[in-house]
DNA sequence: GTCTATATAACGATAGAC
DNA sequence: GTCTATCGTTATATAGAC
């Protein structure tokens, strides 16, 4: 099994990264120069670029760190007997989705994001055995419409309009039992 | 009440339109550059900028045709009573998102989008009296939670990888009686 | 309505000094 | 590790002929 980057990154690394995930959650990948990633940072392009050689390094880099942490959580999920494993995993990227309220849109729906999300082999077997736990196994349309809407409807909703003013906690704990709901009853 | 633009565009804007939506899809509105849409529509940039000033005019223009059809939509639904209403603009959205399956995720999410949608008044009031059809006038954290996760469920669901298999009509369908059974089952 | 040609600005990326 | 300066390319947008 492939596995995702596990030495850690620079600490000139790590703050470059730091500050470019909230600028491509509000301006997308592509509205995100590295003049404005170099400005948030407080230093030159020049700079930026002694880091990481190019542009898609930077995303690629942003993109990992959170993958990584999605990553541990199928780990530990996997490790569990079947339907135990589901509600831990959906407990978990609940907990994930709304620490990082603003960001997960980004990861979940910018076009060149989504393109290494596609391309990459080990992003792409994460997102798999994620799937894999949210249908334990089944195939059927039914289960596989139901799995697609809480995929879509955790990341969509922690930066809904409608939810801006719910706290992370009152946030999770109703995004945890209506998504324990969707999955589980009968049809 | 603001409305939108009732006037049909000429045919050739709306053939830009029709070009432009789904590369917009695809690449993201910033990643989408003009001699792209030229390139899709034929012609070159000239001709483009001969029918629209800018290129945010074209942006608002293509979001215009899909939310002039939710407002319809909406409408239709505002005339009826109480538990119809939801009901119904549930089902029509959902054929309108099931429908442009490639499109909905760029109108949702590219932050360009986003941004007219935050600033330009007709659209506000437009998404606004949708959330109110979906919450049925309740305020209360669970309903709100509900009608956040629909929303973006019908989105992203419809473009999601586990569905990409399903016909429109079985997409349809199962859509319709899980959102109907999120917003109405008991918590 | 469409073209060729171009102005102007910003982009990603590199060279070389400190 | 950060800087100034710059290269080559592409972006939005315009001017003016047909």
């Amino acid at each position: 099994m492939s596995r995702l980057r596990s030495d850690p990154r620079s600490a000139a690394q790590t703050r470059i990264i730091a500050a470019a995930l909230p600028l491509f959650a509000e301006h997308g990948v592509n509205g995100t120069s590295l003049q404005m990633i170099a400005d948030a940072v407080g230093v030159t392009k020049a700079a930026i670029y002694h880091q990481f050689r190019t542009k898609d390094e930077i995303v690629f880099a942003a993109v990992e760190v959170d993958l990584a942490k999605l990553e541990s959580v199928l780990e530990a999920a996997e490790a569990e007997k079947r339907p135990r494993a589901r509600e831990l995993v959906l407990t978990e990227v609940i907990n994930l989705a709304v620490e990082r309220r603003r960001m997960v849109s980004a990861v979940q729906h910018d076009p060149v994001i989504v393109r290494f999300l596609a391309k990459y082999e080990p992003f792409r077997q994460l997102m798999e055995r994620l799937y894999a736990v949210l249908t334990g196994g089944e195939t059927g349309a039914d289960t596989r419409v139901r799995a697609a809407m809480v995929s879509a409807a955790i990341g969509g909703a922690v930066m809904h309009p409608l939810v801006r003013d719910l706290d992370d906690e009152a946030l999770r704990s109703h995004l945890l039992k209506l998504t324990l709901q969707l999955l589980d009853a009968s049809g």
